[in-house]
DNA sequence: CATCGTTATGCATGGACAAACATAACGACG
DNA sequence: CGTCGTTATGTTTGTCCATGCATAACGATG
C-alpha cells in the first residue's frame, strides 16, 4: 500500500524544519482517522514516529497543527488544528504545482530510460 | 559544505529507479572534477557510494551517463556522456521550475513558522 | 617494466535511525 | 472506582545503509 507518488518533494522551511511526505502523510492520517495511534498504524509506521513527527511540527510552526486530548470513553484523539489543515492543504498544492511545472522535463528525462526499467 | 537547498526533489521514473539530489550531485561533481573519485571526495561521499550511484544511473538509462577510462598515466577517469550531461541539465531544469511554481506556497507556508525557526 | 591514480568490487565494521517494548497518566463512562 | 484506548515518554533492540578497508586490474608514460 501507499507507493510513493511519482514526485517527493522536501522543502526546507527553517534552519533546522523541513517540510516532507512522511509529514504530511501523518497529518493527512490524522485527519482521517481521529488519532495518532490510527494514523501510525494506517502508515505502516510505529506511533512512536508518528508522534514525534507531530511534535517535531507543533514545534516548528507558530501555532500547533495537531490538537491532542487524553482520556475518556475513547481513550482520547488527535485532530487537526486550522493551522494544520492549511499546512496540509498548502503542501498538496505544492506537490501539484511542482508536478504541474516538472511534467515536460519529467518526460523528456524518461525518453532516456532503457528497456529493462519501464516494466512492471 | 554544500548546504542543502531550499527544495529538494527525487522524481520517480520507473519501479525501481529514481533520480534525486544524491546522483544528481554526483554527476555534476563529475563534471566538474574529471573522475569519481575525486567528485566524491568533493561531495564528502565515499568512492564506493559515489560510484554505486554511478551505476545505478548507467544501469537505469539506455545510453550510460558516464563513461569511464582506467589505467594510464592520470590512473584513468570519468566524464559524463551526452545523456548524462542532458540527465543533469534536466534534473536541474525540473529543480528550477518546481521552485518557481511553489514560490506562493512555500511563502504561505512561512508565514506560519515560529519564531523559534527563522533564526540562525 | 615499474610506477601511479584511477576504476571496479568484495567484505567487515559502525553508526544512525526506526521499531519494539515498557510504563505512566489521563479521564469519560458504566 | 475499574476499565479502556489513547497520549506521552524513556529505554532497548534491530536493521539498514554507508563507510572503511582491502585488493585487483588497468594502461600510458617515463
Amino acid at each position: 500500500m501507499r507507493d510513493e507518488p511519482v514526485l517527493r518533494l522536501r522543502v526546507k522551511l527553517s534552519a533546522d524544519f523541513a517540510m516532507g511526505p512522511g509529514k504530511a502523510d501523518i497529518l493527512d492520517g490524522i485527519a482521517r482517522t481521529g488519532s495518532i495511534s490510527a494514523a501510525g498504524r494506517a502508515l505502516g509506521m510505529s506511533y512512536r514516529r508518528a508522534w514525534s513527527l507531530v511534535e517535531a511540527m507543533n514545534a516548528a510552526f507558530a501555532a500547533p497543527v495537531v490538537e491532542t486530548s487524553r482520556g475518556g470513553a475513547e481513550g482520547g484523539g488527535a485532530r487537526l488544528s486550522d493551522t494544520g489543515e492549511a499546512v496540509l492543504a498548502l503542501y498538496r498544492r505544492m506537490q501539484e504545482e511542482a508536478l504541474a511545472a516538472t511534467e515536460g522535463s519529467r518526460a523528456d528525462m524518461a525518453t532516456m530510460l532503457g528497456d529493462l526499467s519501464d516494466d512492471a
